[in-house]
DNA sequence: TGTGATTTAGTCTCCTGCGATATAATTATG
DNA sequence: CATAATTATATCGCAGGAGACTAAATCACA
């Protein structure tokens, strides 16, 4: 059949968005609890793991643009979960930083990895194949990124 | 570390949902020809296969709920790429259908996935690899659906 | 030193995506 | 037959995501 290419079931980038999609709503209830989404537990990952960062670079690792992180980065301090201000030495630049209340939620967060990552593991495929998967998808990340 | 874990590098999660935005963005000037965007490429893919559906389906098959795909259809209505009217049968239902110019676009996209699948195998995977990656997401959605 | 390019954030506008809820039509059941 | 449950679609409100553009600070270099 002439068109068969265009059938979705064809197609890899029907998959990658609805497993986006599907596995983001696997989060919600974790999430939930915690009170915040799924960009902003992005956002959390990379200020737990180095604190005090600028704008630019929260954006550059979530690979998104600064007109959706900066909504976002405002809501989040409007919940109390980060602070904003302007660097002293870089006037352009603003130093995004955790408050008390977003490196609490650090001891909350450990346990959702471990949850999905078991519920993942419910299914067909095992660890070394989800560990590859992971890999592969890393690969078309550089390439799309590198040109 | 106690917190490897949520890292953001050691974490399926982010690559799925980087991946997904990237290939997106990767056909954007592909579906700007077309004035589309990539949800309504979705659509008309599943219209191409297959005229004439009620809205629930095309949600179904694009795992969309009612209240993202309703909107969709209406500005893709507004557009002239379909038709919505409620079937005869049941009263419930509202059919969606293709206009003229709805299916007309089929011939101009038709050239999109080739173009996809060349850029993509320019990177470093192979076709046999990328059918795998699609195959392994869809064990992952079919994984999740089921639940 | 001055000025044009670059960097960094932000705004505006539009299109998804979804939880919660509403409404109307249809089906199931006592 | 009446009404409760289900199904199909739509509405409301909020949070992303991105293109196009603006503004301010900094940098590069003639």
């Amino acid at each position: 059949m002439k068109y068969d290419q265009l059938k979705l079931e064809n197609q890899l980038c029907f998959p990658v968005y609805a497993a986006s999609r599907l596995i983001t709503r696997e989060y919600q209830p974790y999430l939930d609890e915690l009170e915040i989404t799924y960009p902003q537990y992005l956002v959390l990952m990379i200020l737990w793991e180095k604190d005090e960062m600028p704008v630019n670079d929260i954006a550059k690792k979530l690979i998104l643009n600064t007109n959706t992180i900066t909504p976002l980065l405002k809501r989040m301090e409007t919940q109390g979960l980060v602070n904003r201000e302007r660097s002293k030495e870089d006037e352009r630049k603003v130093i995004v930083k955790l408050t008390e209340i977003g490196n609490e939620l650090k001891e909350k967060a450990v346990l959702i990895p471990e949850r999905l990552a078991s519920q993942l593991l419910e299914g067909p495929m095992g660890v070394e194949e989800l560990i590859r998967l992971k890999e592969d998808l890393g690969k078309i990340i550089n390439h799309l990124l590198r040109k």
